[in-house]
Formats: C-alpha cells, structure tokens, sequence
DNA sequence: CCTACCGATCGGTAGG
DNA sequence: CCTACCGATCGGTAGG
C-alpha cells in the first residue's frame, strides 16, 4: 500500500505553463474549486435539461474548460450525476439539523418543528442555487441500480427526521392522515413545487410556508 | 391544389405480401392500430427512462417495428412525445368530467367532489396502463416551447376543474390554505405518488385517498 | 411499413 | 487540464 512515491522528474505539472493562453484566474488547476465548478455547472444543467439530455460539453463549457476536461474530474458522466446527488442530500441533512436545533435549554413543540422542516426544504429546493437537490429527487431513474441503493440511505435519514414530529402531531390530533403516507404526501406537496415556483412573481417562500402548514395541520386540536 | 391522382400503376402498395415474413396479425398496417401500439409503447418507455434516454429504436421494437418504422407515423420524436402527452391530457379530462357527473337530480357535495377529484387523479397517474399523463407531468422540459404552450390550455382546463370544489371548501371553512395555494400543494402531493407508489406494496389506491382527504380537510368544520 | 444508409453528436481516452 | 481523436449510437430519410 505505502510504496514511497517517486517525484515525478519528466514533464513535471509545474513547469508547462508558456504553452496554451493563460487564464483568467491565478490558475486553471487549483483542484477542489474546479471540481466544484464543475458540479455546480451540472447540478444546473442536468436540472434545466435532464440528465440525458445535458451533454459532458455543455458541462465542461459551462465550467469554462475543454470538452475532455471533466474525466479529469469525475470517471464517467454518472459519477458526475451521483456526486451532485450525494452532495445535495448531504447539505439538505445538515441544515436541517442544525435548523431543528433549539437555543439554549428551550425545546421546539412539534407544531414548530414541523414549520422549520418545511421551511428549510422548500428553501433546500427552491432558494438560489440550490440545484443539488432537485436533480436527486427528479433525475432518480438516471442512476444506476447500485448507485440508487447506495443513496437510499441518504435518503432514508433525511425523510427520518420528519417521522417523530408527524408522529407527535398525529398523537396530538393535529395530523388526521396515517404518519407514513402524510409524511409522503407532505413531501410530495412540497417537492412538487420545483415545477412551478417562480422566485419572481406568484406567492413567496414564506407565503408557501404558511399555507403548507394551514393546508396539512388541523387547528382544531390543542394549542393556537 | 386539386390535381387529379393518377393511380399507382408501378409497384402498387398491395401486391408486394410474398417478399418480408408474415406478420402476427392480420396485417402489419391497419394503421389506427399501430398507430396507437406506438403511443402506448413511447408512453411506457418514456416513463420509464425518460424521453431523452429512449430512442427511437427503443419505441419500435418495442411496438414491434423496424427502426424507420415510427417516422411513417410521427414526423418526429417530438411529435411523439406531444401526442402522449396531448391524449394523457384528453383522457383525464373526460374521465374526471364524467365522474363529477352526478345521478339523476341529486348532486354532490363539495367533500365528495374533491374525493371524486382525487381518486380519479390518482387512478389517472397510477391506473394499470396509465403512463400517459405521468410522462406529461415529468417530461414537460423536454417539449419545445411551441408545443408547451399549446398544451398549457388542456393543463388549465384540468386544473380549472379543481377550483370550485377547493373554493367551496374553503368558504365552508374545511380547507384552510388559500385555493391557489392549496391546488397546488395537493396537486403536488398526489403527483408525487408516481414517484413511490407501489400497486404490489404499501397501501392500496383507496387508501391513499382516504389519507389524501384526511390530511387536507378539517373535519372541525360543519359536516361528519 | 421495411431496407439501407447518412451526418451529427456524444461519452470517453491517450498522451502530454 | 488541453489536444486530437475513436467507436458507437442516434434521429431521421430515400426509395420502394
């Protein structure tokens, strides 16, 4: 495993600079930030076009490099495809995570709960720049077999943070559906607005927000 | 325009049976017929794997053609998938008018309108057979503009179908959110179950309804 | 609706 | 990360 790495002594990747135009920003090889780049640009077009129909190219363009440039990067298109998923969803546990944290030695009521968990999934979908996820939940069927399974537990501790709070809600009285499928027709609801929400006109986050909760939660039951 | 069509007189489209294996039907072209195989078959296939990922080659097979064969019918992919999207539509609309039709003199109530709604959605996006209308909801990014536009008319026509009922509701208090807010979120919610939906596992398509009903109605309100 | 085919595009690679 | 390129596939067509 360890074999002691010989410096590289011919055409070192240092010393090529006087061929090819220079670039725009100090250089064009400073790694983790192109491979962002480049994930960024995907997770953008494979969400406006699909990921069938988003070429390697447009990708590589999009990220300001030559068309063979993303091999570099990622093995194949797919794993390109899967790192945007696996990052999206990553991201999305973490804020909601922190998010569902309360100050100090209070505590949230489920009712609150289930406000800062949709709040931040619409914002996970809908907010600028957030493309990761709407290619997880829209290009699922692209994936192959293995990669879709080995997602699935992403997936699986994400959609976990929601059962407690329904569970309570619906011990409350607050929630008439079964937990189980009024956690997937929450969700449906709210990822179903990548189709139609338009940060520029129609109602905004907060309006949503209001009317998701209005729409699911019976206040005929204890507080408010 | 009205030139007089001189019949075919060279190599006349009946007589050429003995060359080509004979087909499985009757004839290979009874045109409505094939016509259709097609449409169910892109259908199927454009669900599955999307538009982008099929190939033509795919469909024909799949209707049991060769590879040209669907370009005698449709002038193109597009026009392929416009026309699975344009019956999905068709379809849906009149099944939902019909079902609305009340019996003889009596009517329905708001309530059982909405579960009418939903249970006739529901079966349209995950009936045995229905890939019509999940691949207009999940495929829309892949029509030209031109063609999106066209079908805009038949969506708002569904859509419209919704809006009395979910007024109706709102005025009698039993649903809380704002009606163009609330189509959308439950829209949404029952769309997604093409997502996750399992006619072989989970709950059952009643089920499912009762839960949808449970999850978006007060029942605090006046009636049950 | 089939046969035979074209032109373009695309994912990916060698070699630096 | 670029240059130059390959092999395969794909939408579509002519001509019957």
């Amino acid at each position: 495993m360890n074999t002691v790495r010989a410096t590289p002594e011919i055409a070192p990747p240092i010393a090529k600079r006087p061929r090819g135009r220079p670039r725009k920003t100090v250089d064009a090889r400073d790694d983790g930030n192109r491979r962002q780049a480049l994930l960024a640009a995907a997770a953008h077009l494979f969400r406006r076009k699909g990921f069938a129909a988003t070429t390697t190219r447009d990708i590589a363009a999009a990220a300001d490099m030559q068309s063979g440039s993303p091999f570099y990067h990622f093995k194949s298109k797919d794993a390109l495809l899967y790192a945007v998923m696996e990052e999206g969803m990553h991201r999305a546990k973490e804020r909601q995570q922190a998010a569902l944290q309360a100050p100090e030695g209070s505590t949230f009521t489920p009712r609150e709960q289930l406000r800062i968990l949709v709040q931040v999934h619409l914002d996970v979908l809908l907010g600028p720049g957030n493309d990761f996820v709407p290619v997880m939940l829209y290009e699922a069927r692209s994936l192959a077999l293995r990669q879709r399974k080995q997602l699935a537990q992403l997936t699986t501790d994400y959609e976990a943070l929601w059962i407690p709070v329904l569970t309570a809600l619906h011990e409350a009285g607050q929630l008439r559906a079964p937990v189980k499928l009024a956690r997937l027709l929450i969700l449906g609801a709210l990822n179903w607005s990548v189709q139609w929400f338009d940060a520029k006109k129609g109602a905004s986050l907060p309006e949503l927000t209001d009317a998701a909760m209005a729409l699911f939660l019976k206040s005929c039951g204890t507080d408010q």
